[in-house]
DNA sequence: GATACTATGTGTATAGATAACACGAAGTAG
DNA sequence: CTACTTCGTGTTATCTATACACATAGTATC
């Protein structure tokens, strides 16, 4: 890494670094993101994954955070890093490397800030996107199998969920997720066995049937975990 | 992403980008990577991973490449973006992000060149790895779960070895990766269970003891696959 | 308050995958 | 030709993954 140290004669190195930040939650058994439909001149009213430059003297990770913010107005929320997009000519602006962040959203009704910089912010259905703004649809399939990986692999899962949940929401997360059906009782059997969940004491009393268990994760620090 | 358009006006982002590689073979059945010694002033006689700053209008991945053939003299090997390390006192002379790269190369017997602008390139066993220079302990913890992972999950390990190999050879890779010791009549039933390997034909005639058949990977496309 | 409705909660049997384990074979060296 | 060393091979037991059906506990309706 001799090379970090900053030159400064030989033409000098002129490129912009930004984030973007793939935001999921799952409604309506579908999963979404957020989504802004752009102002700014050359892009103007195509949609995009949100995102900014990072400041001068700011990590990466806080640039992810602070985007994060300004869209959802969320802090404590499972933040990811992602990939980094390096091809030069991503942005026709100018050479602007992008590093893209997957967050994830409990599936609870959050309201997104309408920014003044842009036309529109939207809770999106993956399905329903179309051709975005830059490279960002390779940017959402690479966090799309980002996720389903995590799902399957790791406990990340509780990020998607209220602090309860009963054993169909959660099965119901990894379906939507996962993109197949699973059967109820063997992914049981398979949850219990893991030992990461554990009983409230507390049922949801919603429809006009038998009201469920609700549950809560024993632990959310990020673990590997086979979990299906 | 709005912000990735290139501001004029305000405090102008002045953050500069480089990669890193981690270029990992197997010797004498250890993990080694290429470590430089530095020449340059603050870091001086300090080992660091080999990397430099990437060029305007250079992609990410290009200037990984270019940087592994500065130190190999290697082109076709497998390359592949590991995480970007972004934080702003990463290096003590300025923001600089550094996106890392792992590369891995056959087991054969590759000289480095020593550039002029390093006291010193070499082959290093990663047991025996102390304190580098900027993050790259991390970068290099990093690398090393990287490799673990897609080596028990993908099919790279065609990579750490020559064209054609024996089967012992093949499980010596996995076990000098993975750290633990492999049953031979198991792992050989695993393998050939998942067809990815073929017969030659031929035998490597070494030692006082019999000859082993030698084997070639039917494909070198990446793939998922639940090596062990 | 009896009946219909709907999602919840539970166990067993089978097939497939993983793990443990030992010895004759085919070369080279002396 | 004997000693030595690594190569190559199968079976059994255990664990894991899959397939599958019905009684339960509430609400809603008549």
């Amino acid at each position: 890494m001799r090379g970090n140290t900053i030159k400064k004669h030989p033409s000098k190195q002129n490129i912009k670094v930004a984030v973007d930040n793939c935001i999921f939650t799952i409604r309506h058994n579908a999963l979404h993101m957020v989504l802004i439909q752009m102002k700014k001149k050359p892009f103007q009213n195509q949609w995009a994954v949100p995102g900014g430059l990072v400041k001068n003297g700011e990590s990466l990770d806080h640039a992810a955070k602070r985007v994060l913010f300004e869209e959802t107005g969320l802090c404590d929320v499972y933040l990811e890093q992602l990939y980094t997009f390096g091809d030069p000519k991503r942005d026709v602006l100018g050479h602007v490397i992008s590093t893209a962040y997957f967050a994830l959203i409990p599936s609870g009704d959050i309201k997104l800030k309408t920014h003044k910089k842009y036309l529109d912010v939207q809770w999106t259905p993956v399905k329903n996107i179309r051709k975005l703004a830059y490279d960002h649809n390779k940017i959402v399939e690479y966090a799309k199998k980002r996720l389903a990986w995590k799902i399957e692999y790791t406990n990340v899962v509780w990020s998607l969920l209220s602090p309860t949940f009963t054993l169909t929401e959660l099965q119901g997360v990894y379906e939507t997720v996962l993109e197949r059906e699973l059967d109820k009782r063997n992914f049981r059997k398979k949850v219990f066995s893991l030992q990461l969940i554990e009983k409230t004491g507390q049922s949801k009393m919603g429809g006009a049937h038998r009201p469920a268990m609700l549950y809560r994760f024993k632990s959310t620090k990020p673990m590997i975990v086979d979990m299906l």
